[in-house]
DNA sequence: CTTCCTGCAAAGCATTTGCATCCAT
DNA sequence: ATGGATGCAAATGCTTTGCAGGAAG
């Protein structure tokens, strides 16, 4: 959960060919202050009302989608019509996201691969990529009510 | 591959608590005609079209939404931002589609049940529910090249 | 310098909604 | 008859684009 310096992620867009704009900068560094995922549209109201950052909702959009692109952050789908950007480690994972508040935990350890493989050979299929989405109700969000009631 | 009759789909729709009118019997019938997924404007282009149905683009969503609720049809979400319908078993299965031509081959007996449900419990999430979409391209948007040729 | 980036406002698209009219029961 | 369904058009909301000015290498 350490969140990386300013240098840190300024090398992390340099190794990647992007270039470390201010607006990037402020962008990628309030992405790795978040530890779930969150909306462009959200993203750039948190930019602007708590970081006075002047950044345009444009160069949000544009921004999310050049990371995406250079695999510097994930585009998760699990709303509809609206995606959710998340920086992620860089290895084959998946997500547990909760539906009420958004909190994102992330599953390490897939093991669908080979059964996916024979699958998708039985059908013809190739290049095969997937992915797997599980949506539940957090402990907090539930209430607890279990445990220490409201 | 079996495509229902008339008096089928308006069974299918009664039996669902749907009142069976003339614009859903022939949104169903087409949707039933149709192998893999389609999004809601090409349905409805489809239907004025190519069927000289005179149903307005509101209805054709208004019905498919209808008609997820009632768990007549499903909704993909793999293409971003624009929805697909289906119609599909009742059964838990998920999708094989193809990136290139849309086409979906049904996957079913799904055994990720109880592993995720033991890795929900681990971080305290309950009612949970899952989704797994694979993609890849098959053999004909191949071209299958290694056999025929072009 | 030269190329790429940004801001703003306008445009684009899929989807939703308001409302008067129409149809199934 | 009567409540739900439909059609049309206007409205929404997210995202993209055109273009003139600005910053990075």
């Amino acid at each position: 959960v350490a969140i990386p310096t300013q240098g840190e992620l300024q090398e992390l867009l340099q190794a990647n060919g992007v270039r470390p704009t201010r607006q990037r900068l402020e962008l990628i560094g309030e992405l790795a202050r978040e530890p779930n995922d969150v909306t462009a549209q959200t993203l750039w109201r948190r930019l602007r009302d708590e970081r006075e950052s002047k950044v345009g909702l444009a160069t949000v959009y544009r921004t999310l989608a050049l990371l995406r692109d250079h695999h510097v952050i994930d585009a998760l789908n699990h709303r509809g019509g609206e995606l959710c950007y998340r920086l992620c480690s860089d290895t084959h994972h998946h997500h547990l996201v909760c539906r009420s508040c958004h909190r994102v935990v992330e599953i390490d350890g897939c093991d669908l691969g080979s059964w996916i493989e024979t699958l998708a050979d039985a059908h013809g299929f190739t290049d095969t990529d997937h992915r797997l989405e599980v949506a539940g109700v957090c402990a907090e969000c539930r209430g607890d009510a279990r445990r220490s009631g409201p």
